[in-house]
DNA sequence: CCTGCCGCCTGCGCGC
DNA sequence: TGCGCGCAGGCGGCAG
């Protein structure tokens, strides 16, 4: 889905009903879906058979869930995943890509997506951190992620901030949504490139992403439509809070200029241009 | 190395 | 109605 507070709502959705639990059974309806795990849908099922979940985790927009072999099941949910817990017996989805059967008989856990574009894996050793997404940075609320260390990173770059924000090697779990909404917040505009922005700007800018993001949280992440929910299916309510973001023409919130819509990296970028004046040199 | 572009998918809403 | 287009919360791979 999905950025860090979504994928939050769903790894406690997951450390809720699925922890503890041990799996019976896995199958696969996509290839596409696995197409991360070397072992082919066989080898990923195979790893699966028997086992424990442990523990649900995350870092940025990875979930996953360390398992009793020291495997752990490693999901990314791309653009339209979602992984939810529905009783076994329950109609099967149109998208449906792959489901896990529990030994106790209980709700099953199954991956939907539309699009594909997420995967799910089996990662060797992957109980403490997986291997495969060490290229991944801290995301903002991690007690590691370190501010100075990511001011520094951003004073190299030779970019604009908002593709910086979503560098995922750089901080991880933001996306488009929540790009727009700090660089609102903080009256930035989305192209000022990285190197000339201050070190205050950029704490201001971190600061400004853990809020937009607890806010997110608090009610459960954003939801547009039905492609977002938690586990249970349920939506966020966090749409309504949204201040730039989907809202080209609207009045921004503070001065009540039409919020501007610019294409960026094949998709939008949301601004108000009197509270985030375009820089002089601007870079994306 | 670094930066930025393209492709991967399905579905929806819009204008013609 | 139908069709083509643009758009959608992401990221990996690759060219320059």
């Amino acid at each position: 889905m999905p950025e860090l507070p979504e994928v939050e709502v769903i790894r406690r959705g997951l450390e809720r009903f699925v922890c503890g639990r041990t799996i019976a059974s896995a199958s696969v309806h996509h290839p596409r879906t696995v197409r991360r795990h070397l072992g082919g849908a066989d080898g990923f099922v195979g790893a699966l058979a028997g086992r424990r979940f442990e523990a649900a985790r995350r870092r940025g927009k990875y979930l996953w869930l360390p398992l009793d072999s020291g495997d752990a099941l490693l999901a990314h949910l791309g653009m339209s995943g979602q992984l939810v817990v529905v009783p076994q017996d329950s109609a099967a989805e149109k998208h449906l890509r792959a489901r896990v059967t529990f030994a106790d008989g209980g709700p099953q856990l199954r991956f939907v997506d539309q699009r594909t574009f997420g995967n799910l894996m089996v990662d060797p050793r992957g109980a403490t951190l997986p291997a495969l997404i060490a290229h991944i940075a801290p995301d903002p609320l991690e007690p590691c992620f370190d501010d100075e260390v990511f001011y520094r990173a951003l004073h190299r770059r030779r970019t604009g901030i908002k593709r910086a924000l979503l560098d995922q090697s750089l901080v991880s779990g933001v996306g488009n949504i929540y790009a727009d909404e700090a660089l609102w917040r903080t009256r930035l505009h989305w192209a000022r490139p990285t190197e000339t922005l201050t070190r205050n700007e950029v704490f201001v800018i971190l600061a400004a992403v853990r809020e937009v993001m607890a806010a997110a949280l608090a009610v459960g992440g954003t939801s547009f439509d039905s492609l977002y929910v938690n586990v249970n299916g349920e939506s966020g309510y966090f749409e309504r809070s949204l201040d730039v973001y989907g809202r080209a023409g609207q009045p921004c919130r503070r001065c009540g200029t039409p919020i501007r819509r610019d294409p960026f990296m094949n998709r939008s970028a949301y601004s108000c241009l009197r509270c985030q004046p375009r820089p002089r040199r601007a870079r994306w």
